[in-house]
RNA sequence: GCCGACUUAGCUCAGUGGUAGAGCAUCCGCUUCACACGCGGGAGGUCACAAGUUCAAAUCUUGUAGUCGGUACCA
């Protein structure tokens, strides 16, 4: 059988996927030991609107990974797919295509026609996703695939509603919040962001103060006190003005009235501590409807409050008739043009002013006091906060900063508002019958029930999309309060680890745990991974209105999925990272080099098998043999650690090196011969059994990273079977992903073996530099000289014809002393040896003298610093005793070869 | 304002109380019978700056500067 020249993944892409998923490959009832330990993984589930980013590729590859590498270990494995109702975004979506295609808008065709639009939506565009997971190489189980809004998650979000009610923790009230304009609802604070506006004006305005004529230096005029706003718009819902109590400036102001400009209202001064006299004017406008700040104020004067804008952020009747339909925007100009008119504007500042936005559509928030459902968080929070108190959990990776920020986030914790005006989410459980008294129950039926009456409506609003996936960890298990004990929730919760980035801890992470701890009291998982944000070539922000960002589908098309997905592992610290072609390009090469490294073996395996008694075999293994096999038991117990803590970048480095540089470079180097032999024999079937097994074993621990490859190549493998599964999955169709995944087995190391290898390397590797820098042709064939001791002696003899024809030479000479002409460039090697290579004719001694010169000048500088320290009385007293010894014998190392290289030198001269 | 992270080779990034690492780029040489998506050999860094702790600091502490986050807020 023969390879292709290189890899091209397409159909590799193609064809293993649909096998593995019909296999059954990807559910945990594949696997048949009832013993078998359970490790689950949730996805965060992507909003149903949307298509994948490189951040979703990021966060898939890494789950993935965890999941396959478990599962080959033979874990119970689940990887739960699903995805978001996402309220708002999806609603905006469909009215757009509304919009566009009947020019109506949802109001036009009222809640039933909308809702059952935007579920026609879903169903027609609801899995892009999917098929973007299913294109990455997910082995998530699709029989167990859930949407925030299937009927069982929707009971759960009812049960959870109607108990949090019930036991008080959730409640209707009228209070300030974030109000987005555009899409005319109510926000959490999270769902705002605030930007920074560099051009706002701070506009200073001026009320007169009635009956202080007396006091003013015209008689006939009033006194005025000046108030400071951003918002001068907001001055027609003003109903007082405070100052600070201990202001004196103010003092005999306290208690007067001012006759507000533009409207007829009259409002009162007032004293609060609130007011800081240095800021502003040490004056304060007060509008309870329209400011945080200002409603706390109001309460505790009993202001009144009063509503001066719509939903849309226009003015209202309250704002009086000359500013009512006027846009906020419009009717702060306006204030100004009248206060101007009425002498009343003191100035307008620059002010560098910090303005809330909606995340999604970055209109500015408008404060606004309005009636919506809030969550108390306390006790909930409390349960989070001791969990991490007491057990640590969840574990964040990296722990720093994610628990000190997830910890002080909880303790700071305000009341959740989780109504939200749309058509598209839970609506939410609670009834009123005709004078306004709520009923909250499950279901309509139980709502009547209690009220006693049919006459009942529905409070029309949904709940934030964020209250279904804080349950998401048990609701997608089958807990659904109705139910509360299944088979998966025994088996798979709490899930093992949960992958996620930083933006979404509080919105998710942290109401998840809060939620578990509550309703099905244990917590939702162990660990929380925390990934980087995926920047652009530039350290910015993928994103579009940059238009920056990169599609992960292309770098698919361009590079194949495998490369992308080491590459993206291999990228994963914790920490940002700038996205760049040429990091996928090269593991694209990686790729190729695994394509040929497995089409020069099956080039040459005739007679050859995966067979692991081929690497225990030791009585016939050569030099090179164990220490590849030690390499390969140690990339292995290192890879498995690596991936145990989270360490995703150790893991590839250690596989990328262990497979370029250990195995490609040198061990098929080293057995080449061996193996290409046109003789068939025993000892040649071994090698190449021997060099197909190490390579079995090696895309085994590829495959979590690399699956469709690695798939691709094990089958072509000679002997590949389903004998080689994990035992767990013994009677299933053959394939890599239910291999046993390799351990590592620390009884196969071999550091003699290692240091030995390392010598014939080392010398090589000389050689070679020799021949570079000496300009000696390839063609062109020295002999080698070497003087070492009797144990390397016995090494370079054994490793002979590797030497030979790696270092391109014809001869190798070992003794104890080098006897060479004077025309040799020499070098030294490791254990005192030294090397030599006779070039009569063809050295440059200019050169030669050169290059010692050089190599002596390396070691000088290493000496003298190793010199310095040990002179030092305190190092040697007080470092540890084996320290000191390493560079007493480093020292003695260098020397000796000092002294070699200066007597070559000497000659030479 | 408060909290935090980062600053290492031209670029993108690892790393660690004890002789500075990778990939890419660069330079030199190779159609060596798996691979030019390759092979071989080089060059390139006072690890942001300053002080401190230590026998030893790029690594720990503090400060400074720059970059980037999170979060709060004074109208």
């Amino acid at each position: 059988m023969e390879l292709e020249k290189a890899y091209n993944p397409t159909e590799a892409e193609s064809t293993h996927y649909k096998k593995w998923e019909a296999n059954g490959c990807f559910a945990p009832e594949i696997n048949e030991n009832r013993e078998a330990e359970a490790f689950s993984i949730v996805i965060p589930p992507p909003n149903v609107t949307g298509s994948l980013h490189m951040g979703h590729a990021l966060q898939h590859t890494l789950m993935d990974v965890l999941t396959r590498w478990k599962r080959m270990q033979g874990y119970r494995t689940l990887f739960l797919v699903g995805v978001d109702h996402a309220g708002i975004s999806t609603q905006l979506m469909v009215t757009r295509q509304l919009k566009k295609e009947e020019h109506k808008t949802p109001q036009d065709i009222g809640r039933e026609a909308f809702t059952e639009k935007v579920w026609a939506w879903k169903k027609q565009y609801g899995d892009t996703i999917t098929k973007q997971i299913r294109r990455e190489g997910l082995s998530v189980d699709w029989s167990r695939e859930r949407f925030t809004m299937d009927e069982s998650l929707s009971i759960a979000v009812r049960n959870v509603f109607v108990t949090l009610y019930e036991e008080g923790w959730i409640y209707r009230g009228n209070r300030i919040i974030n109000w987005c304009p555009k899409d005319k609802t109510v926000l959490s604070d999270l769902e705002v962001k605030e930007e920074t506006k560099k051009d706002g004006k701070l506009y200073y305005l001026q009320y007169p103060v009635k009956d202080t004529a007396e006091t003013s230096a015209s008689a006939s005029v009033p006194r005025r006190i000046t108030v400071a706003t951003t918002r001068p718009e907001t001055m027609l819902g003003d109903t007082a003005v405070a100052v600070n109590p201990d202001d004196e400036r103010y003092a005999d102001l306290i208690g007067k009235t001012i006759e507000l400009p533009l409207t007829n209202r009259e409002i009162k001064i007032i004293a609060d501590d609130y007011v800081e006299s240095d800021f502003g004017t040490g004056a304060v406008k007060i509008t309870p409807a329209h400011d945080p700040n200002d409603y706390e104020i109001g309460l505790r004067h009993d202001l009144e409050q009063i509503n001066i804008m719509n939903n849309d952020a226009t003015m209202n009747e309250n704002a009086g008739a000359e500013f009512e339909g006027l846009d906020r925007f419009v009717a702060r100009e306006k204030v100004i043009e009248k206060f101007e008119e009425l002498g009343l504007l003191e100035k307008i500042d620059d002010y560098e002013v910090v303005l809330p936005h909606c995340e999604r559509c970055k209109t500015v928030v408008e404060p606004l006091l309005s009636d919506q459902w809030f969550v108390n968080m306390s006790e909930m929070r409390d349960l989070a906060l001791g969990l991490m108190k007491k057990d640590g959990v969840p574990h964040f990776s990296p722990q720093v900063p994610h628990e000190k920020v997830y910890t002080t986030w909880l303790e700071n914790l305000k009341d959740w508002t989780i109504s939200r005006q749309l058509w598209w989410g839970h609506q939410i459980p609670a009834w009123y019958d005709e004078v306004g008294n709520v009923f909250v129950a499950k279901t309509e039926k139980e709502a009547i029930a209690k009220a006693g009456t049919k006459n009942l409506t529905q409070d029309p609003d949904v709940l934030d999309t964020w209250f279904s996936s804080a349950l998401w960890s048990f609701s997608t298990l089958g807990w659904n309060g109705d139910v509360t004990e299944t088979e998966d929730l025994k088996t798979f919760h709490p899930t093992s680890v949960l992958v996620t980035g930083r933006d979404i801890i509080f919105l998710w992470v942290s109401r998840m745990v809060m939620t578990s701890l509550k309703f099905v009291g244990e917590k939702p998982f162990d660990d929380v991974i925390i990934h980087g944000t995926v920047l652009d070539k530039n350290g910015q922000r993928m994103s579009k209105t940059k238009n920056n960002g990169v599609d992960p589908l292309d770098v698919f098309d361009k590079f194949g999925v495998d490369a992308t997905r080491i590459t993206l592992a291999g990228s994963s610290t914790g920490a940002d990272f700038a996205w760049r072609d040429e990091k996928v390009e090269s593991f694209r090469n990686f790729a190729n080099k695994i394509w040929n490294a497995t089409r020069f073996c099956l080039m040459n395996s005739e007679g050859a098998k995966v067979d692991f008694a081929s690497l225990n075999n030791t009585e016939n293994l050569s030099i090179a043999d164990k220490w590849i096999i030690s390499r390969f038991n140690k990339t292995a117990t290192a890879l498995n650690k690596a991936l145990e803590t989270y360490q995703f970048h150790e893991a590839v480095q250690l596989l990328y090196h262990f497979f370029w540089d250990d195995f490609c470079d040198w061990y098929i180097e080293l057995v080449k011969d061996e193996m290409t032999a046109e003789e068939s024999s025993p000892k040649r079937d071994e090698t190449r059994s021997r060099i197909v097994t190490i390579l079995e074993q090696s895309l085994r621990l590829l495959h979590p990273f690399m699956p469709f490859l690695t798939e691709e190549l094990w089958h072509k493998l000679p002997a590949t079977s389903n004998a080689l599964h994990h035992s767990a999955y013994k009677n299933a169709d053959a394939t890599i992903m239910l291999a046993d995944f390799p351990k590592g087995d620390a009884s196969m190391f071999d550091e003699k073996a290692e240091a030995e290898m390392q010598a014939v390397i080392y010398l090589i590797t000389k050689v070679r530099n020799i021949r570079a820098e000496m300009s000696i042709k390839p063609s062109d064939k020295p002999a080698i000289h070497i003087a070492a001791s009797g144990h390397l002696q016995r090494v370079f003899r054994e490793n002979e014809a590797q030497i030979l024809k790696l270092a391109r030479a014809t001869d190798l000479l070992v003794g104890e002393k080098l006897d060479v002409p004077k025309a040799s460039a020499k070098a030294v090697l490791t254990g005192g040896a030294e090397l030599a290579i006779p070039l009569e004719g063809l050295i440059d001694f200019d050169k030669e003298i050169e290059r010692l010169e050089n190599q002596i000048s390396k070691l000088g500088v290493e000496g003298e610093r190793l010199e310095k320290q040990l002179s030092n009385q305190n190092f040697v007293e007080r470092a540890p005793v084996e320290k000191v010894q390493d560079l007493k014998d480093r020292m003695t190392e260098i020397e000796t070869q000092s002294a070699a290289l200066k007597q070559s030198l000497d000659a030479l001269k």
